[in-house]
DNA sequence: CAGAAACGGGG
DNA sequence: GTGTACGTTTCTG
């Protein structure tokens, strides 16, 4: 048996012999160098230099050696809630006995509530969408749980292991496997992973940006070349590969755009490079070279295991990828990350660093290639640039979605192209496996219901006054719709709330325990809707969010404490992702597709930020502010200093409660 | 006017 | 891949 400390990258499976393999994908370094310093860090970082890395070179931080990890083991399953469990058990096993592997019974809990349930487990993931209509329709079954949880998500989260994070396998390598054609090393594992808790925060980042002659506006991939391949990496590479440019030192000059696209592949395989960056170029640049390399029989073989770049369908057209190479698009990333009216790269650029950057007109970039002289250098210059720029924002960037990862624990590469509200998702996906909880069901909306959705009534908002205002303070409350979940206990699994055909009481824990709760005092009443929130027990959504901002104080204690740069730098960007995970979970409760959908959820939480955003008026009113204007999360308001009256004591203790002020 | 289709980014 | 598209603007019948 042997042992290594692995980084996973990627995860996927595959199926041999009719039965499901997972496959994990990441880099390893021999653990001997790595027992050596156990204070990382300490070595300097990666930059320039040492580009060859066949030489064996364990100074840096840099997971070197690519592996496969391979476990046949895990067993893809749903959940059946039956009042008649046998009888359940029988008839599955009627409709599809060649398909179901074991069955077991558990105690689970469902909203809170003890619930004896049925694990059915099935022989492959594929049986489980083949199966699970039928199944839902049986008699003795009241309903299935869980039955769309991708089968490399399950395992991420059943073996409390997160992607871009340290691991210890052990296992057996292996000489070959099906499927694996490349010098990975390749290791069956004998136990699942280990999770280590050692930050790893050093990666090969590679950028490149496609330039393409387009004398007829848009290039069309079957008739323009690809004219220049800039190329910009954190192991010190920057350079455009392209077909002139033979006088400028940055050019790497080749024959022929063939030439120029294997360059290309070889210098992403000879940097050992990590995570892989482009801009759009899940829509633009990999589709392009794709096609491109498609004409001179080149394989865009960058993958892992030795396979090619393979284009997923997601939910934002396709997606480019590799098998344990992350692509990241940071265009995606960027409608995330800031709010802008557009997202060029210019914009983006200009908005993090306050510069502008060279620019040529895309429809003129054809005449510049052409022109030779000057224009051919502003052009090269441009290329360099953008790639550049790439870089320097992915630098910049790319550590939030880092740390996103390692908290909700699903496969960088998805967490980059995933909605805030899905990386909510799924963390809370993995918080209810921690607890015993069963995930509910995403709700599946008719068309009808979308359309009949009742338009919630948002944040509280006072139309602008007119005119030119000076001293303008903002109060901003995004932050407060936390606190407001759990002070108030938000949560689906502590709401009385009555079905509206049967009228009978949602199951939850407080209507299995009606009784309990025979006085208003147990409640917390929402404004206008009157909702009805138990006290206690605390919610499962409240309980997950106390967490996070409980853990973000740590962090931000332990930032005071550090001396440490770098070590307060990685403390707050982690603390940041907590507080955007925390600051995305309210909005969950309103988007119908969400697991947790509740729309009395959403409407109360409003309905208490209006009566606190008012109430904060008013006090602040008494302070000098007089409100101009105010949204859902914050208003703006004029100060004056002649409006300030009499402070009570009262008054005060209000103004200390006050959640974050920003500006 | 409602529902469908296109758009964003990229050159 | 045990998940199928986001929100907004423009076009079309």
């Amino acid at each position: 048996m042997e042992r290594r400390n692995f980084v996973l990258f990627d995860i996927d499976y595959i199926t041999i012999n009719e039965e499901p393999v997972i496959r994990l994908f990441g880099k390893s370094k021999s653990c001997d160098s790595d027992n050596s310093n156990n204070s990382n860090n300490n070595s300097n970082n990666s930059n320039s230099n040492n580009n060859n890395n066949n030489n064996n070179n364990n100074n840096n931080n840099f997971y070197e050696r690519n592996l496969v990890a391979i476990d046949d083991s895990f067993e893809p399953y749903i959940y059946v809630i039956s009042q008649n469990i046998d009888q359940a058990r029988n008839e599955i096993l009627g409709i599809g006995s060649y398909k179901i592997k074991d069955f077991e019974i558990l105690r689970k809990k469902i909203f809170q509530v003890e619930t004896e349930v049925l694990k059915v487990i099935f022989i492959h993931p594929r049986h489980v969408s083949g199966l699970r209509d039928e199944i839902r329709s049986l008699d003795s079954v009241d309903g299935i749980r869980e039955h769309d949880i991708p089968f490399y998500r399950r395992y991420l989260i059943n073996n409390n292991i997160f992607p871009m994070s340290l691991l210890e396998i052990n296992g057996e390598v292996l000489n070959s496997f099906e499927t694996i054609n490349s010098d990975a090393e390749i290791f069956k594992l004998n136990e699942p992973p280990k999770s280590l808790n050692k930050n790893i925060s050093d990666f090969r980042i590679l950028c490149f940006d496609l330039e393409v002659y387009n004398p007829h506006g848009m290039p069309n991939s079957e008739k323009d070349e690809i004219i220049m391949i800039g190329v910009s990496s954190n192991t010190g590479i920057n350079k455009v590969i392209s077909t002139k440019g033979k006088d400028l030192d940055f050019a790497e000059t080749v024959g022929s755009e063939e030439e120029m696209i294997n360059r290309f592949i070889s210098i992403v395989k000879e940097e050992n490079v990590d995570i892989i960056v482009g801009y759009n170029s899940d829509n633009f640049d990999f589709p392009y070279l794709k096609d491109r390399a498609k004409i001179y029989n080149i394989k865009l073989d960058l993958g892992m295991d030795g396979s090619h770049l393979n284009f997923i369908k997601r939910g934002y057209g396709n997606a480019g990828s590799f098998k344990g190479l992350i692509h990241i698009d940071l265009y995606l990333l960027m409608r995330r990350y800031i709010s802008l009216d557009r997202y060029t790269l210019e914009r983006v650029y200009l908005e993090l660093f306050g510069e502008e950057k060279i620019d040529v007109a895309g429809d003129k970039i054809w005449q510049f290639w052409d022109s030779d002289g000057e224009d051919l250098v502003k052009l090269f210059d441009y290329s360099l640039d953008d790639v550049v720029s790439t870089l320097k924002i992915a630098e910049l960037t790319l550590p939030l979605s880092l740390e996103l990862t390692k908290i909700v624990g699903q496969p960088f590469f998805d967490i980059s192209r995933m909605a805030t509200g899905q990386q909510a998702e799924w963390y809370l996906v993995r918080k209810a496996f921690e607890d015993d909880e069963i995930v509910p069901n995403k709700p599946v909306p008719s068309s009808s219901s979308r359309r009949n959705k009742e338009q919630n009534v948002g944040g509280y908002v006072k139309e602008p006054e007119k005119g030119l205002h000076e001293n303008l303070v903002q109060f901003d409350f995004r932050s407060l719709y936390p606190s407001i979940i759990i002070s108030k206990n938000i949560s689906p699994d502590v709401l009385l709330k009555k079905n509206a055909y049967t009228g009978e009481y949602v199951e939850n824990i407080v209507s299995k325990n009606l009784e309990q709760y025979n006085n208003d005092e147990y409640f917390n009443i929402s404004p206008e809707k009157c909702h009805r929130f138990a006290k206690e027990p605390v919610g499962f959504i409240p309980s997950v969010i106390g967490n996070v901002l409980n853990e973000r104080l740590k962090l931000k204690k332990a930032m005071k404490e550090t001396e440490n740069k770098q070590e307060k730098k990685s403390l707050d960007v982690q603390q940041q992702a907590l507080k955007r995970l925390a600051n995305t979970m309210y909005g969950i409760y309103g988007f119908l597709r969400f697991r947790w959908y509740s729309n009395e959820c959403a409407e109360s939480i409003t309905a208490w930020g209006r009566e606190f955003i008012q109430n904060t008026m008013k006090k602040a009113e008494n302070y000098g502010f007089k409100a101009i204007y105010a949204d859902t999360d914050g208003f703006y308001a004029e100060y004056n200093e002649n409006l300030i009256k009499n402070i009570s004591n009262e008054d005060k203790n209000v103004e200390d409660k006050e959640p974050e002020k920003d500006k």
